[in-house]
DNA sequence: ATTTAGCACTCGCTCTTTAAGAGTGCTAAC
DNA sequence: GTTAGCACTCTTAAAGAGCGAGTGCTAAAT
């Protein structure tokens, strides 16, 4: 258990290590007005957090820097009060500019905002569409072989895709099934229609049209669905301007990784709720093990549908960006929480 | 006029350079097999080719580099014949993996191809929609006040978008009017769409449309194009391995426009068919000035759809990569035109 | 009239040395 | 428990030496 005056030097020293993203030594601390112990008691504290992990030194005589448990520490025990939090709301409202219609412009502008705020990488990760509910579906035949097949959803977005018909079908006999899918399905999700049309619609199927045979294949290609959530950057490039990445080849697996569509997904995605804070290697990956995530969900009606993220430096401000990220958040919820009225 | 000892020394100067990326001094050339003078005779020649502008000197008693004319003399005079080209154009095929269905993926596994095989940064310039033809329009309401529009073409491409329904249209009237449209303007193409309706339509409207009053800003808002080409990146981070970019400074405003949409649209843009060259400033942007741009068209039934392009340091291996991309473009165009039988 | 050998000279790079500065850990005194 | 003092470590910047690549010019050779 860490005294007070160690948790006292912690933070500070944390704090002032975010603020000049250099090495802190005994005497900058002792400057502070607010302390009023000698340089050599303060060593000695900070000798003592260093050999419980929370702080490290760069080559013997260097000052400290905190290591991955110490800003562990300070993000979960020591983070100011979000009390500025109140300052910031004000704020994230009057950034968009003017007003935003579709919620393709919202998560992208969303993604601006924050990388112009913070100096760091934003990421917007979009709604799944497939978890919307089909609101109508058609399937336009573009030449005698080749059809577009177009699925609407219940928040507006549309999932099309091009299928090749197979010769043995009929037009009616497509109109019937669209007509079918259309009448049967309209409200369920995307990614379930595949499941309940085997549940329940063979036998419609099978009543209704002449060659359900051989329409297996042909369902499957139109309920093939492979498309990801769409992702929004912001500030990209960055990460270029932190002293930390001055070094080419840091930055190069950095910037590889933010345009790897898999890795960014999984780095991104969090089914949670809320905020959730990922610190250097807790990411999980080599490229990030300088980097901290900060996720944050935005909701419609109440359901996680997405988050924005921010990614910055493992000695990023975390106060700000938090409170940032929160309201940030909260208002793209109430916007897309607006759409649907 | 350059004497034919020039051209020589000229081509072999720059040939080197691109290879080895370094000054090229007397004594480099003089050593070739196939040349016959001295490195002070060289001297010579080389100290008339900087006079003339083709050459340049990193510092006074440097080897030569060569000088954006340089370059764009090599580049219309001193290229090896294409006679490799052969040898390539095989190879274009193997790449791509699979068989590629849909458009997209096309651009998308050329750019990544052509990225790969370079080791430079590729961006595909896809078909603009609005210059398809419009097969089938629709409308679908989502709630009472919100509806979707959807457009397709000729070529399987779908366009959407949000729409606000005015409260004084009618069900009956707005199914009306998609039928309208769609007996009409099948076979338009779509950026030609509102002027049709202006200067066709206003009688037909008037006649079977009750409030054709109100329908003005509504078919505004329908009719209302944004959407751009779509762009297709391969090998974006590249440049940050290319030797005369170890430079941080001298990356981020590369990668920075790399990532603005309007200015790569602008550069990779090129109504012309076949094979464009920039060179450094010719691209007229202080980003590029140290980058060529080469700008291929892929065309569909002989008409220009879009480009595939090359952007690398203006040493870049421009023997190698016109060869490339000529034959990666012949085969996009290729692909194309099997996808429409 | 070319071409070439020779040579002095210029830069850029790398390596070493030096000195200054920031910071530590330890010891002994307060 | 706290602190002053001090020896020690390590980093950084600056200065200087030496090397190598390359040039330009001159004078001789072809």
């Amino acid at each position: 258990m860490l005294t007070e005056r160690q948790l006292f030097i912690l933070r500070v020293l944390i704090d002032d290590y975010i603020k000049h993203v250099e090495p802190v030594g005994s005497r900058t601390i002792s400057k502070r007005e607010d302390i009023t112990y000698s340089p050599a008691t303060i060593r000695n504290e900070l000798a003592d957090l260093e050999d419980l992990g929370f702080l490290e030194k760069t080559h013997t005589s260097s000052g400290r820097i905190p290591s991955e448990k110490g800003y562990r520490f300070y993000v979960d025990h020591l983070l100011p009060s979000l009390s500025m939090k109140e300052r910031e709301i004000g704020h994230s409202e009057l950034l968009f500019t003017e007003k935003v219609q579709e919620a393709e412009a919202l998560f992208d502008q969303s993604a601006k905002i924050l990388s112009d705020l913070t100096n760091y990488t934003s990421v917007v990760l979009g709604p799944n569409a497939l978890d919307m509910k089909l609101k109508h579906m058609q399937i336009i035949p573009i030449s005698s072989q080749v059809a577009v097949a177009i699925f609407v959803t219940n928040t507006g977005h549309v999932e099309n895709r091009q299928i090749v018909l197979p010769d043995t079908i009929e037009p009616s006999e497509l109109e019937k099934l669209v007509n079918i899918l259309n009448e049967r399905l309209a409200g369920v999700r995307l990614i379930e229609l595949n499941t309940r049309i085997q549940k329940e619609l063979s036998a419609v199927f099978k009543k209704h049209l002449k060659d359900y045979q051989n329409m297996g294949v042909f369902l499957d290609q139109l309920l093939l669905w492979s498309k990801k959530e769409k992702l929004f950057y912001g500030g990209k490039t960055n990460m270029l301007s932190q002293p930390e990445f001055r070094d080419l080849d840091k930055v190069r697996p950095l910037l590889d990784f933010l345009e790897t569509r898999d890795l960014m997904e999984k780095l991104v995605s969090s089914s949670e709720k809320g905020l959730t804070i990922r610190i250097g290697t807790e990411n999980e990956h080599e490229a990030m093990k300088n980097c901290s995530v900060i996720n944050a969900s935005y909701t419609m009606h109440g359901k996680h549908l997405g988050t924005i993220s921010l990614i910055g430096p493992t000695r990023m401000e975390y106060q700000k960006v938090i409170s940032l990220l929160d309201s940030l958040s909260k208002e793209m919820t109430n916007r897309l929480n607006d759409f649907s009225n």
